[in-house]
RNA sequence: GGGCGCGUAGCUCAGCGGGAGAGCGCUUGCUUCACACGCAAGAGGUCGGAGGUUCAAAACCUCCCGCGCCCACCA
């Protein structure tokens, strides 16, 4: 055992290997302290290899997950923590269902998002990163990478996240690096790929291209400004509206709706631009609409995407008039020459109001503006050059079909209807970037303008032979190499065993705010490069809020740092927390310290029930006892026990992470510990050791059974538990439980579960009773409920439990209902005298039934007005007017007991 | 302009055709030998509003009112 780390050794105070083997001499602290178990188990789980997965022989073998790579940018957050929370879920149930279950991790580069954070710590030492030079740049991106991916690997090992570590990749590591440039080829020659000069969303703060599902629309308060255009022949005006109106500047025309009566004649002739003297063509095109504004439009074709298409249609010349930093250029007219965007929107107006051309203005007037995602500057629909695309209407068809047959299946479903509207309106998807951080575009260009694209660097033009060739400086698309993700990480386009064995994935998991801009393209890319779907589920989840539904940002102070929580209440708490509130229905997840507190109160509360039984062991693996000595609270807890893992199983099988955490909590704290083992401990302390046994073995079967169905949630807690039974070498390998199994003991437990709901009300109801009064707890009660022989049975074998949590000293039945100086309580409609002499206080009692009398007859009434109605008479099933027929019965037993018992009082 | 989601106990949310639920918070008892990160008991909801379908609606349909989100080239 040399050499074998002992994670809880800290925990049981340095209680040594055997000692814990053998179950005896366990030493449990009243408290568990995550903070010092889990690290140790994080560490070893991983020396010891459990999270690596085998490429298995038989196909159906293999399960895999890959994650979400997140960004290199910084350090993860709780949002990374949900997520990854859910794959570690399924990844370990698939691994201890005896699947070779692989979650690849991996990190993205995030090209323009590390570039920008890059850059600004650069700022900061003073250093302008454009005078870095390109390949310095770089390395100190590179260097960035290192420290931030290393923190990163540090937060997920901390979470326990049952990642293969052997199988790490990053977006820009020399495979991926392979991989990126064999899709961009062949699409290159499929012509899926192409290169043409568009107008393109351009950042002017960050200076680059962005494909149009990186720009976010926000509505904005602007203002609508109306001017007027002489027309050339100085008969009279035109008036526009615009919302920018220094984009005036680079105007080459005006656009009419061709059957708009009152701009028809003007149709073919020309406005002169008041600052330059150009004359602009007014054009005819169905994509104005006459009923907005004046129905005449100004067209800036290289500042505005529908007036570029206008002004193809048109034949109408594109002036750029700003520059990359979206700054007036030369080519407008002189005075405005070097203004920003917006100083010049204001300059402009002013000029026109000199000459007289200003007609109104709307403020605040509403409209969308794109912003940038990355520095939410606003966007400039932007000439800037030759730009590289991808066609998606060669991708979209078998993206679509995908979704629409089954194959991928959304979870929660209403995404798939999300996914399939995007695709359909989807456009040409801009992948070049002006940014140094990522993958080069391998295009090389001579002096000729021949494209050479090619898998290895070329070292002459393809066309002429020229060697005088540069590479296209941009870089790809973040977002380019991402899409590859699900196939890249598993070999890609080698035909490696892992990318036969574990493609498709399994499972997608992921937030909802990169379903586009991610998810749509892996399956794009995944149907058309590895030639079939990447994954067959996806799994769609909210975003983690603050407990108020707030975003977490830094400037309201309530983000929540994972490993501050770790340390404070346990990555168990935090995993927990997250699972219970990961619905699916609702769109964001407000995660509140009151929560994650829950989760640390539920992994104690494992721990003190394992505290109790564990003592108790007397050691060995945990066996029932044969069925013919199980007790009738033992069978039940078992049939308890099982019912609560096919609901975890049918839970989980939907990727109802929320409903499966939930039914474990249920069932361990409400019926494992609140009722059964208050129930068997009575049984656990027997003289008779062989009574004792039985007790302690049913319950450590059970509970043992049932740490395995918590491991993948709690692995931490589970775990360390889990060892002290001595059993196996780690839980994590442990088998699943599933629901099929054992289902004998379901049965054993049948009559044990029909008689609870008796037995379940009657300690209630005692209980409620003695704390109506204020019996004291010492003080023991009779219980006589009143009734044939025969009314033993509705709480038969449950005899002794029921007085132990009642505080009885006896329980019977008598047949006749000597009820003098007792009193009367009703339990499912059977009475049970409480003997109490002189212990009540008579006010209190009153008041006790007068408020059961009330509700009785209000029960009553409601199923008596039912029982009136004919409809339901007739038409409601039998069952259901039978059951109604028999609570009025029993109100009106009820009732007519109070009553009695209140005459009596006085 | 299209589309989606949500309005249920003070808070955060489950439930989605047959007598209103959970966690937290609140009240009252418990130094009960697993756990006060606990135990027991309790208070607290015209299930956003109005119609409709049904014997029966928190749940299904329609409309309305409030939030929130996504998509879209109306200047």
């Amino acid at each position: 055992m040399c050499g074998v780390p002992r994670p809880s050794q800290s925990v049981t105070n340095g209680v040594d290997t055997l000692e814990r083997m053998t179950g005896s001499g366990t030493e449990m602290p009243t408290r568990y302290e995550a903070g010092a178990v889990e690290p140790r188990w994080a560490d070893s789980w991983i020396e010891r290899g459990y999270f690596h997965a085998q490429v298995p022989d038989d196909p159906s073998r293999a399960y895999c997950i890959v994650i979400p790579p997140p960004n290199v940018t910084g350090r993860l957050h709780v949002g990374h923590a949900l997520g990854r929370t859910l794959e570690d879920i399924l990844v370990r149930r698939a691994r201890m269902r005896g699947l070779e279950a692989l979650w690849v991790p991996g990190m993205d580069h995030a090209g323009i998002a590390t570039q920008v954070v890059v850059e600004r710590e650069l700022r900061k030492e003073g250093t302008e990163p454009r005078d870095l030079g390109r390949e310095a740049f770089v390395e100190r991106v590179w260097a960035w990478k290192e420290r931030y991916g290393g923190e990163i690997i540090g937060q997920l090992k901390r979470m326990g996240a049952s990642l293969d570590w052997d199988r790490e990749r990053f977006t820009m590591d020399e495979g991926l690096v392979g991989a990126v440039r064999v899709a961009f080829v062949r699409w290159y020659e499929q012509g899926l790929i192409y290169r043409g000069e568009r107008l393109v969303n351009w950042c002017p703060t960050d200076q680059t291209g962005l494909s149009d599902s990186e720009v976010e629309h926000e509505e904005v308060d602007g203002e609508l400004l109306t001017f007027r255009y002489p027309l050339s022949d100085g008969t009279g005006h035109v008036e526009v509206a615009t919302t920018r109106v220094e984009t005036m500047l680079g105007d080459t025309g005006i656009a009419v709706h061709p059957d708009d009566e009152r701009y028809r004649d003007l149709v073919g002739g020309t406005v002169r631009h008041p600052f330059d003297g150009r004359d602009l063509p007014i054009v005819a095109d169905g994509a104005v609409d006459p009923t907005f504004g004046t129905g005449a439009v100004k067209v800036t074709p290289a500042h505005d995407p529908t007036d570029f298409e206008i002004a193809q249609r048109a034949g109408l010349p594109l002036l750029n008039i700003l520059d990359a930093e979206a700054r007036i250029n030369q080519n407008a007219a002189e005075e405005f020459y070097g203004l920003g965007r917006y100083d010049a929107r204001q300059a402009v107006r002013e000029e026109l109001e000199k000459l007289d051309l200003f007609v109104s203005v709307e403020h605040p007037y509403r409209h969308s503006v794109g912003h940038c995602y990355r520095c939410h500057s606003e966007i400039e629909p932007w000439m800037s050059g030759l730009q590289w695309f991808v066609a998606v209407d060669g991708l979209k068809g078998r993206a679509t079909e995908a979704a629409m047959d089954g194959r991928i299946t959304f979870w929660p479903e209403r995404w798939r209807k999300a996914y399939v509207s995007w695709l359909d309106g989807l456009r040409d998807w801009n992948i070049s970037r002006q940014l140094w951080w990522g993958h080069r575009i391998p295009a090389w260009y001579c002096p000729d303008g021949h494209v050479t694209v090619s898998l290895e660097d070329p070292d002459a033009c393809a066309a002429c032979g020229s060697a005088e060739i540069e590479q296209d400086p941009d870089v790809l698309d973040t977002w380019f190499s991402s899409q590859l993700w699900p196939f890249s990480t598993l070999g890609w386009p080698d035909e490696t065993p892992e990318l036969g064995a574990f493609y498709p994935n399994a499972v997608l998991v992921t937030g909802y705010e990169i379903l586009y801009l991610w998810v749509a393209r892996m399956i794009m890319s995944g149907m058309s490069l590895a030639g079939d779907i990447p994954f067959r589920d996806v799994v769609i989840h909210g975003l983690v809020r603050d407990a108020h539904g707030r975003k977490m940002s830094k400037s309201l102070g309530n983000v929540i740092d994972p490993v501050e929580i770790f340390d404070l209440y346990g990555a168990d708490a935090l995993r927990f927390s997250l699972a219970r509130l990961a619905t699916g229905g609702q769109q964001d997840i407000p995660l509140s310290v009151d929560s994650i507190q829950g989760g640390r109160n539920f992994a104690n509360k494992i721990w003190n029930a394992a505290r109790l039984v564990l003592e108790a062991l007397p050691g060995g693996e945990p066996q029932l006892p044969p069925d013919e000595r199980l007790t009738a609270p033992q069978r039940w807890l078992l049939a308890r026990h099982q019912h609560c893992v096919a609901e975890v199983n049918a839970s989980l099988d939907r990727y109802e992470f929320a409903a499966a955490a939930q039914a474990m909590y249920r069932f361990f704290w409400s019926e494992y510990c609140d009722w059964g083992l208050e129930m068997e401990k009575e049984r656990l302390r027997s003289d008779d050791p062989a009574v004792a046994e039985d007790a302690a073995k049913v319950l450590a079967w059970i509970l043992e059974r049932t740490l395995r169905l918590l491991h993948p949630v709690m692995p931490f807690v589970t775990e360390e538990i889990w060892q002290r039974f001595g059993i196996g070498e780690t839980i994590v390998r442990a088998p699943w439980p599933e629901a099929e199994e054992y289902a004998g003991h379901e049965v054993l437990g049948s009559d044990a579960e029909a008689t609870w709901p008796f037995v379940e009300e009657l300690v209630t109801t005692v209980r409620r009773f003695r704390s109506e009064h204020g019996i004291p707890s010492k003080t023991r009660v009779e219980l006589r409920l009143v009734g044939r022989e025969t009314g033993a049975a509705r709480y038969a074998g449950f005899e002794s439990e029921v007085m132990r949590l009642a505080g009885a000293s006896d329980i019977s039945v008598v047949t006749a209902g000597d009820a003098t100086g007792s009193a009367r309580l009703l339990v499912q409609g059977e009475t049970v005298l409480v003997p109490v002499g002189e212990l009540i206080d008579l006010d209190a009692e009153r008041e006790r039934l007068q408020k059961r009398l009330t509700e009785a007859d209000e029960g009553r009434a409601r199923s008596e007005a039912k029982l009136a109605n004919a409809g339901f008479r007739d038409k409601a099933p039998e069952d259901v007017v039978l059951a109604e027929k028999l609570k009025v019965e029993r109100f009106e037993r009820e009732a007519e007991s109070f009553r009695e018992q209140l005459a009596e009082l006085g």
